[in-house]
DNA sequence: GTTGAGCGTT
């Protein structure tokens, strides 16, 4: 193998450049850096089996991945490319796994309509999932429907789809949310640690509206809330629905509206319980009192 | 016999 060049792209579909081999018809990675600055190894997409491939790299030497390097576009690799798509196969097998153990909550179902029986409710259920529990509460002497009641499914996942959008019942919209009993248990159980579903958002300009970083983050997983505080503060919390989602954007800086954000672990920077209640916008404000009673009674509790 | 934000008699 001799002395050529081997066309090198940032992606796919740009315009490859021509990168020279050294004499023995390897490539050094420090010319292709020298081009693609960052880059940290070349890839290509196999004509035979269709998937990528990477290029094998020893000590800095490309080397090409049969007799010569052929014909094909080459496609450099970067360090944060990696560490990306690292952790989102790392999530996805996680949650493959965590998925099958993952225990499910009862959910509340708010806004049913009077009439709605428990069977209704398992024959609309059961269209996302296999449900293991309804209930519709009732006053005790009456019978009469309180207008909400339970549900439990069998996977976590259903429990997420569920959770992620309104129900029409019976002719009503209806909510699907953690009861407030379960709402600080976050899914995690004694041998799993708890995980934050929410991370914070830093570096946050005033023009950014709750309802833009909501669409903002959809692209990466289930938003369950997003808090902004008032007055402005530069940063807000966001929530959702998979921790496993959360975890992966920590440590990203990201791009919304042109400007810098960084993403963190939202970790509570202090124990004042009012504080940690006011990250819960639409959750009743006697929460904090309920929960401090409920410390009371569980005094080596979990939170 | 009514109603429409919320939080689970057993």
């Amino acid at each position: 193998m001799t002395e050529c060049y081997i066309r090198v792209a940032e992606d796919e579909n740009e315009e490859p450049m021509e990168i020279p081999s050294e004499e023995d018809g390897t490539v050094l990675l420090s010319t292709v850096a020298a081009q693609f600055p960052g880059a940290c190894g070349l890839r290509y997409r196999s004509p035979v089996s269709q998937c990528m491939r990477g290029v094998r790299l020893v000590e800095g030497v490309l080397h090409a991945p049969e007799s010569d390097w052929g014909n094909l576009v080459y496609v450099v690799n970067y360090p944060k490319d990696n560490k990306r798509k690292m952790d989102e196969m790392d999530a996805a097998s996680a949650v493959k796994i965590k998925r099958g153990v993952q225990k499910t909550s009862d959910l509340i179902v708010l806004g049913l309509p009077w009439k709605t029986t428990e069977q209704d409710l398992k024959d609309y259920f059961s269209t996302f999932g296999e449900v293991i529990m309804v209930q519709v509460k009732r006053d005790a002497k009456t019978g009469n429907s309180k207008g909400f009641g339970f549900v439990r499914f069998t996977d976590y996942e259903t429990q997420i789809k569920v959770m992620s959008q309104r129900h029409m019942i019976d002719g009503r919209w209806c909510d699907c949310k953690l009861p407030n009993s379960k709402y600080f248990l976050e899914q995690a159980g004694p041998d799993e640690p708890m995980r934050s579903r929410k991370v914070f958002v830093g570096r946050c300009t005033e023009d950014m509206t709750a309802d833009e970083l909501r669409q903002f983050f959809m692209q990466y997983g289930e938003v369950t809330d997003v808090f902004i505080p008032k007055p402005f503060r530069a940063f807000a919390f966001v929530t959702f629905a998979d921790d496993q989602v959360a975890q992966s954007l920590c440590g990203e800086d990201l791009i919304i509206k042109g400007t810098s954000v960084h993403i963190s672990n939202a970790e509570p920077k202090h124990n004042n319980i009012h504080h940690l209640f006011s990250n819960f916008p639409g959750r009743s404000p006697s929460l904090a009192a309920m929960f401090e009673r409920s410390q009371y009674q569980f005094p080596s509790s979990h939170v």
